[in-house]
DNA sequence: CGATATGTTGAACATTCTCAAGGGATGTGG
DNA sequence: CCACATCCCTTGAGAATGTTCAACATATCG
């Protein structure tokens, strides 16, 4: 039974929660956290499944508890671009509005924490260390939108493609309770597809940087979705933003 | 006296404040008002100052009062790219974090009202009221953030001009209290320049498509910081997105 | 095994950028 | 008041970057 599994089938506590200290609930103390436990939910989603359509309506709201989704807004003519990639801890869906006008699409299988709206929103009412966490949390995730931005207007193929992979291995080392070192390896849980729609290009030209980048050495390819990176220094060089410029995730 | 020198000068009380009921004191009742009273103080900006700078220590945050500021990031070489832009009732500085790695900047002479940061923190732990305002405040914030991303990753150079100008000209009506007609015509606040760091282009760029969708009838220049939109529907139309698609601002 | 999804590569093309020149405004000092 | 500088904006020509269209490779799954 892997950990998906079981957080799904036993209902885990709260207080056993992967998550517990860095999702909604993380300033909550034992009593909130009651609360919470009384009002939740787990629920798991395919790889390829929709967890929310864009515009339609939607009561559940939760966090990411395992596994990656995407947050992405599209044109009328098809034009997709990924606004948010939501990893474990991060919340999903947002209070006092009824619809909003994103996909959230799971990536990779995921299991989500969910809430009633309504319900949250009374609890979030009446309990201070939840809405001072939510607006944490907002006010982090407003700075990835913003550095991203500064990648999507500004930077070149090259720079976004080893700006995505340096983001990936950090958040990679995070997890995994390692530091970021040279000759690290990881998985990308992104398709081409996915990288594009995040990056703001072709999966063309997604695929020719990460062949170029390959070429020259600056990544290894284990295979499509495996990367190892030799030397961290050059990798972040090629993302164009300077050593203390901070990353989003 | 205009407006601008008569708040600064005689310290108006917030209760008489312009942006009284849509800044972070919106949810204010009078006691909370009074003691956010005691702590702020107003200050002038003249245009092109910089209110503050990335990456330095600043222990000012608060309201825009009136005038416009660009928040903007820039990378080592130099490239810059607007990731915000602060109108009158929006909030600049991030509680919770000492300095930010965004520049501030007058755009048009700006009046800030500003408290020091330590005092505001401990009153907005201490009023919901306050917190529960500057939540609602980030999350539009977010939501503007990324409808901001799918502009500057998949939208042309002539959607990302028209997008603005549809941004400009609706936000212009909501202040003067008037609905968008066609025929509207309004002042744009920014530069070629400010107007490229906004859609991540060159200004060789948007002066070209400002001159190709004058050329083609789309919208009339007065001169080249005042436009009229003769036909606002094909405006939208070529700014690319659903009539029904949320805008930011 | 064929069907489907994913990823790579090539060639022609389009869009946007870069570099360069020049045209008003506005302001300053002589 | 003129000469000159500065700032902001426009336009052109050529170059570069990224896209489009197309073919093909690889892996997975029934």
């Amino acid at each position: 039974m892997n950990l998906a599994t079981k957080i799904v089938e036993t209902n885990i506590r709260c207080g056993e929660c992967p998550i517990r200290h860095r999702a909604v609930c993380a300033y909550c103390e034992a009593p909130d956290l009651v609360k919470l436990d009384a009002i939740k939910s787990y629920r798991t989603y395919k790889a390829g499944e929709t967890i929310t359509w864009a515009g339609e309506r939607n009561d559940m709201i939760g966090s990411v508890v395992s596994g990656v989704a995407s947050l992405s807004r599209t044109l009328p003519d098809g034009r997709r671009q990924m606004v948010g990639l939501l990893l474990p801890s991060d919340f999903v869906g947002r209070p006092g509005r009824d619809n909003s006008p994103y996909d959230v699409v799971a990536a990779h299988e995921v299991v989500m924490c969910q809430f009633r709206k309504k319900e949250f929103e009374n609890l979030v009412k009446s309990t201070p260390a939840l809405e001072h966490r939510l607006l944490d949390m907002t006010l982090d995730e407003l700075d990835s939108a913003r550095e991203w931005m500064l990648l999507l207007g500004r930077k070149t193929a090259r720079e976004k493609i080893a700006s995505l992979l340096a983001i990936i291995a950090r958040r990679n080392a995070v997890l995994e309770r390692k530091d970021v070192v040279d000759g690290l390896q990881f998985a990308v849980p992104l398709t081409r597809e996915a990288m594009a729609d995040y990056l703001g290009l072709t999966i063309e030209t997604v695929s020719r940087q990460i062949s170029a980048l390959k070429k020259e050495g600056i990544i290894d390819l284990i295979d499509s979705r495996h990367v190892r990176v030799p030397d961290f220094a050059i990798l972040l060089d090629e993302a164009g933003d300077d050593s203390d410029g901070g990353m989003p995730y």
